[in-house]
DNA sequence: TTTATTATTGAAAAAGATTATCATTATCAG
DNA sequence: CTGATAATGATAATCTTTTTCAATAATAAA
């Protein structure tokens, strides 16, 4: 999705949720509908800042909060860190992650059923749900070193 | 791997790395190597010091970090938290936890290549490492309810 | 066994990250 | 425009983890 075409939709979705559109909740929404990484708050903060001076630390976590909980971004895990957030997926997708720069992207197409049927096999297990992620050098880092 | 047989494992790899074996570090030794769910600091202090009245916390979390230092150990990332510190696996496996009562298993055979390299060759990445974890109901969980 | 060295310990303080309080302000439906 | 109230940011409070430091205990050497 283009990024736009996201926070429009990020914006209409807190509207409708009864969310009001307010200078400081918008510039937060900006820049991590805009971020090719995750962002954790104070990452999120800084950046933000440029576009509303006055914004509070405390805003962005509570504007983090509510975007997670309409489904709009979500809590990336990693080695470093699980406080950054980025842009949920389109989809059944899962994320792969350049560990030089921390940029993200989805991928989609797994197919983990056979696994997940043979594990419920054999350890008797009810499966819900997975996570997959996959770390490496992305293309652009890869040509600096 | 038999509790004993790593607990034994344990110690001799602390000894061995130059780490003195001392009440307050195999009270940790043993809560965590005979535990079947991760634990964060302070659920294996308050069991720990069942075992070692004493005990400080500060030293849980000393102890937590040799052992991980060491590879006995792996923090777990999960939804509710990822300060959970668990045995490490042996060889290549992945966990499946319990959503129920957090009981975590591993499982071995995956097969991820075929994703992976379709991954790189589509994303342009180098991939190095991968996560993967599966959530589910414990057979036990399944009974009780 | 005794002694000397020094890694380890736990209390306390410090630092970091996240959340709660609350008076003021800004949004938005009517 | 106006009123109801959601949202804000400063501040304080929590919670988790790390740092400091003097006292102690583990280990190797004598
Ligand atoms: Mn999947
Ligand atoms: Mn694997
Ligand atoms: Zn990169
Ligand atoms: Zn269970």
């Amino acid at each position: 999705m283009e990024i736009n075409e996201r926070t429009a939709h990020w914006t209409q979705t807190l509207q409708v949720s009864g969310y009001r559109l307010t200078a400081a909740r918008l510039s937060v929404v900006n820049v991590i509908a805009a971020s090719q990484k995750a962002l954790n708050p104070m990452d999120a903060y800084l950046l933000a800042r440029q576009e509303c001076p006055g914004l509070g630390l405390v805003t962005v976590y509570r504007t983090l909060e509510k975007l997670e909980e309409l489904g709009l971004v979500v809590r990336v895990h990693a080695p470093d860190g699980c406080g950054a957030y980025l842009s949920a997926a389109e989809g059944h997708e899962h994320l792969i992650i350049c560990t030089h720069c921390q940029r993200a992207e989805y991928f989609a197409g797994d197919d983990l059923h056979p696994l997940m049927d043979r594990v419920a096999a054999e350890h008797g297990y009810q499966i819900q749900d997975h996570w997959l992620q996959l770390f490496g050098i992305c293309p652009e880092c890869r040509e600096n070193s």
